[in-house]
DNA sequence: CTTTTTACTAAACACTGTTCAGTAAATTCT
DNA sequence: AGAATTTACTGAACAGTGTTTAGTAAAAAG
């Protein structure tokens, strides 16, 4: 009786339609323009029928966030490359800041959009943060066994890293760096970044 | 003739008007309670009303925005009594973070939404950021007079400061510290920010 | 006292997320 | 094979959103 088996794949294939469709409106349009209406559209089949796959619209965008960390990582994984911990760290941060202004709708959606976080509240932990977290503090860990960081909790500097690039990022996406001359603005949250590394050199 | 003078005094006033609702929904119920409606409501208006004193949705966010800042503004005053430019330095940093804690719609509005920065785009600077910032570059500005942050760059240092405590709220009030058990999440923003003030202290 | 300007609004437009009753097809049971 | 049941889906509605426009009543000016 393969019936059921089907079935499952048929719930499976058509919430992979439906996430498929609000990826390309997310995509090719913008974050206002994924509605329930316009995904329904775009695969041809009624409004309602979404609400038989998915919960309600925060669902649909966690799953979104949870395919942008996906991409994430993959276009991060390059630093793997580099052989010194330190100057792995600072490839990551590289690659992290590269990642939030070429992809500004996956960063928002990661990292600052609420929404795909009050689906999840009742979860006890917020799993695709946890593990690109835990692989940073990895990294800090590492730089210290090679006699970097001495004295320093690397748990702690860790978030106090991640703070910082993502706090730059942040003001950045926002628009909160208008208060620097557009000329400037590019060029002063690289030197930022130049400056932070330097200090963490020193530590 | 006062006529005149008369009419751009009420129009004034209705603007104030419909700014106090604004306020008074916001603070009372919620960011997304404040609509035209809603506030139309309040005053005792039609909605089409508003648009007769405020451009759109936008203005109103960033005239709450600007609202908010001043808030901010007396609440930060404080630390003026205190004397060592650092600990000054130090003071700000625990009242920025307090802030956003205390006033989280706040500095939401005023750091995070990007709805007042749309309605201003046009103009070339965000004075209410630029305004707060110069503080923060003057009192770093203080600290290397002092004798602290030697060799480094005032300007940078300043925004990596508030790159730095603005990422940690960011990120504290979108619930992306999740990624820790609820019993640490506490302790550890404020770990990481003692943690940060001691690399301040050796630079 | 008439004309013009100003202040305001009802109603509509085009959206939004979400729910629910009803239908047609697929599946199961007899 | 035919009746009963379950499943998959949808049209329409509910309650909201920002915004525009045509039309009206009151105030000001001529």
């Amino acid at each position: 009786m393969g019936v059921k088996e089907r079935k499952e794949r048929e719930k499976h294939d058509m919430r992979e339609l439906i996430l498929k469709a609000a990826h390309q409106i997310f995509v090719d349009k913008s974050f206002e323009e994924v509605s329930i209406r316009n995904i329904a559209d775009e695969i041809e089949y009624s409004p309602a029928t979404i609400y038989l796959y998915f919960k309600d619209k925060n669902e649909i965008f966690y799953a979104l966030h949870t395919e942008a960390f996906k991409i994430f990582n993959e276009y991060v994984s390059e630093i793997m490359t580099v052989a010194d911990p330190f100057d792995r760290l600072v490839a990551l941060g590289r690659k992290y800041m590269a990642f939030a202004r070429k992809f500004p709708k996956y960063y928002d959606i990661m990292f600052i959009t609420k929404a795909p976080m009050d689906c999840h509240l009742n979860k006890d932990k917020w799993e695709e943060g946890a593990k690109t977290h835990c692989f940073l503090e990895a990294l800090v860990g590492e730089c210290q066994r090679a006699g970097r960081f001495t004295g320093l909790d690397v748990k702690l500097l860790a978030l106090s890293i991640w703070s910082y690039t993502h706090g730059l990022c942040s003001l950045e996406l926002q628009n909160r760096l208008r208060i620097y001359p557009d000329e400037d603005q590019y060029t002063i949250t690289r030197d930022s970044f130049e400056q932070f590394i330097a200090i963490l050199k020193t530590l």
